[in-house]
DNA sequence: CACGGATTAGTGACGCGGGG
DNA sequence: CCCCGCGTCACTAATCCGTG
């Protein structure tokens, strides 16, 4: 029977897709497919039933997950769980008082578990140049052109990754812009500078604009990795020699709270960015606003 | 505007490939 | 055979969007 699988802890992503009514991409899949053998796993240790499971048994499991896990990942396994169970047409144990009562608790405990990427600075990106301006070397030329590049127009990992050729265009002032999602980002003069740098140094005529290279100077023709693109900015932290640990979207943190210092608005800083709604850069640069609140009130008490 | 649900990012392990 | 830069895999964690 097909649901045996379901209790076995090794159900596949295959078999998952296939039973469930929505299509998921591959990450959420895979996602689920972990959270749910961890929970059978579970179940199994403690002789309890996972489907449909009681929801009781969700509670003491999110209630043991705690200990160990982050928040993100026990209301991500709650998710997981409710989909398989919807999908083998059970009430859904997860959307019980109980259960979300365990919840907000837990929610209490990890207030600040999550940590936000260390954003990358102006004066980072200084020093970085400084570093490397003179090199001849293709990966630094690639490099600093993708740190900057990253940071002056907000870009995601993938939007830097997909990046085409076509996408750099100039204007009737031969000024370099980027076209995302169908609106032209104009570029300042020196990130224009190491875009030219990197497209001359590269000689890429088409297709993808950042790739491999390896250390034989050999540039790939496919798009540069997803892990490739965190280490480049690993790099930065290595070249700079910082305690604090870069990753793929440190120049997107890091420009919105820069451009929130400069006094731009959230919502000038959200169509910068490109997000939908203005959560996340608040979220990033909700600190300084609090700060600089204190700040202003400091002076008008002393006014 | 908090939260539920879905996607994307982070990250270590491992392996590849070819010049030294 | 080693090494470097990268790609892939496999997983966890953070981000992000719609909604009520």
């Amino acid at each position: 029977m097909v649901k045996d699988i379901f209790l076995s802890t090794e159900l596949d992503i295959g078999t998952l897709e296939a039973h469930l009514s929505k299509r998921y991409s591959h990450n959420s899949l895979l996602s689920f497919k972990n959270d749910w053998n961890n929970f059978v796993l579970f179940c199994q240790l403690h002789h309890v039933v996972a489907l449909p499971a009681s929801t009781t048994a969700i509670r003491i499991f999110i209630e043991k997950q705690a200990k160990e896990k982050k928040l993100a990942s026990i209301k991500r396994s709650l998710v997981s769980i409710s989909n398989i169970h919807t999908a083998f047409d059970f009430k859904d144990p997860t959307k019980t008082a109980q259960v979300k009562v365990a919840l907000g608790k837990i929610r209490l405990d990890k207030k600040d578990d999550n940590k936000q990427t260390e954003g990358i600075t102006v004066q980072m990106l200084d020093k970085l140049e400084a570093l490397l301006f003179h090199s001849i070397e293709l990966k630094d030329i690639r490099d600093l052109c993708i740190w900057h590049l990253m940071f002056e127009l907000l870009l995601k990992r993938g939007e830097l990754r997909d990046l085409q050729l076509d996408d750099v265009c100039f204007d009737e002032s031969n000024n370099g812009m980027i076209k995302l999602q169908q609106c032209y980002y104009p570029l300042s003069e020196s990130t224009n500078h190491l875009l030219s740098n990197w497209i001359d140094a590269s000689q890429i005529r088409n297709g993808y604009l950042f790739r491999a290279i390896d250390r034989h100077q050999n540039v790939s023709d496919k798009h540069l990795n997803d892990s490739s693109i965190y280490r480049v900015f690993r790099r930065a932290n290595e070249l700079l020699n910082l305690d604090i640990q870069f990753s793929g979207l440190s120049a997107r943190v890091g420009a919105t709270k820069e451009l929130a210092k400069s006094g731009y608005s959230i919502h000038e800083i959200q169509e910068m960015g490109r997000w939908v709604s203005p959560a996340m850069p608040n979220q990033y640069i909700g600190n300084i606003e609090r700060s600089e609140r204190q700040k202003s009130r400091f002076k008008t008490k002393k006014a």
